[in-house]
DNA sequence: TAAACGTGGAA
DNA sequence: TTTCCAAGTTT
């Protein structure tokens, strides 16, 4: 499988997007911010936030020194805003347990707030150079089809999958950790879920899934998230009208959000309960 | 393990 | 217009 390496790393050579935390001059932070941003959220929305965010905090002893409810804030409208508290309570605890440097382990990247498999590793392989497995979306599409030969991969991660990619894995580090990026950036603009590009990709002639014919998923139907109704959008326009007011809030501007006062009542308390909103003694609500 | 958790652009 | 889905984590 080896005979994969060559072509899709000179494939990146040639494609790969310059993004600020590709550079060479970007920050652990800078990579670490980019990767809690890029969970579920496209790049081209992630770009301008990023920069914004670094340009204001450049440091996590910058962020952790601000309220989260500013991060809340300076999140915008990138989605899943409790990433934001997250990553200022990830700011927190680099500031408290690791002299303020973002650690380069994949152990003590894991137990920071908002830090799960995917994250840990990519940090460590991207900001450090480690080499470690680095499953996302892109990857699990790329191998499934690849090697495979199925159109997507299951639901969750599967041991097998995570063997084929440890197998994957180059042996030597620098490679290891470009050959992890060359492979996202190929699911990214190539071997996409919805209109894959065989005739662009470096290595079609090795894909069991075009060998196969390009049999279409066969798995258990994968659930589409509802959302208009749902107290996920309710939050949204609560959050949305928290962020757009500096200061306080009334109870009666939220109540302009949204009809249905039980689920607003609902989704309200959620987001207390989150953390994401305070209730203050006067019976308005505020960013924390 | 499955469900909850935002948002907006593309097909 | 509706559906899909984008560098996941947490409970």
């Amino acid at each position: 499988m080896s005979d994969l390496h060559e072509p899709v790393l000179a494939w990146y050579d040639e494609h790969a997007r310059e993004l600020p935390w590709r550079s060479p001059a970007a920050t652990a932070w800078s990579v670490m911010v980019s990767e809690f941003m890029l969970q579920q959220t496209p790049v081209a929305r992630v770009l301008p936030v990023h920069e914004a965010w670094l340009r204001r905090w450049p440091t996590p002893g910058d962020l952790a020194a601000e309220p989260a409810g500013e991060a809340v804030r300076a999140w915008g409208r990138l989605g899943y805003p409790r990433r934001a508290l997250r990553l200022h309570a990830a700011a927190v605890a680099i500031v408290e347990q690791h002299d303020g440097e973002v650690p380069p382990s994949y152990d003590d990247l894991l137990a920071l707030p908002g830090v799960g498999d995917y994250t840990a590793a990519a940090i460590a392989t991207f900001a450090f150079g480690r080499r470690h497995v680095v499953l996302d979306t892109n990857v699990r599409r790329v191998l499934a089809r690849v090697a495979t030969g199925v159109e997507l991969p299951a639901a969750s991660v599967t041991r097998a999958e995570r063997t084929l990619a440890a197998e994957l894995l180059p042996p030597d580090d620098p490679t290891a950790a470009t050959w992890s990026v060359a492979v996202m950036e190929l699911g990214a603009l190539v071997c996409t879920a919805a209109g894959p590009r065989c005739g662009a990709c470096p290595v079609a002639g090795l894909c069991a899934w075009r060998r196969a014919g390009h049999p279409a998923y066969d798995g258990p139907p994968r659930r589409v998230q509802a959302w208009a109704g749902t107290d996920r959008q309710c939050r949204g326009r609560l959050l949305a009208a928290l962020r757009e007011t500096e200061g306080e809030v009334t109870q009666a501007r939220l109540d302009a959000t949204w009809d249905d006062q039980l689920q607003r009542a609902r989704s309200l308390a959620g987001l207390v309960e989150d953390g994401l909103v305070v209730r203050t003694p006067r019976g308005t609500y505020t960013l924390p």
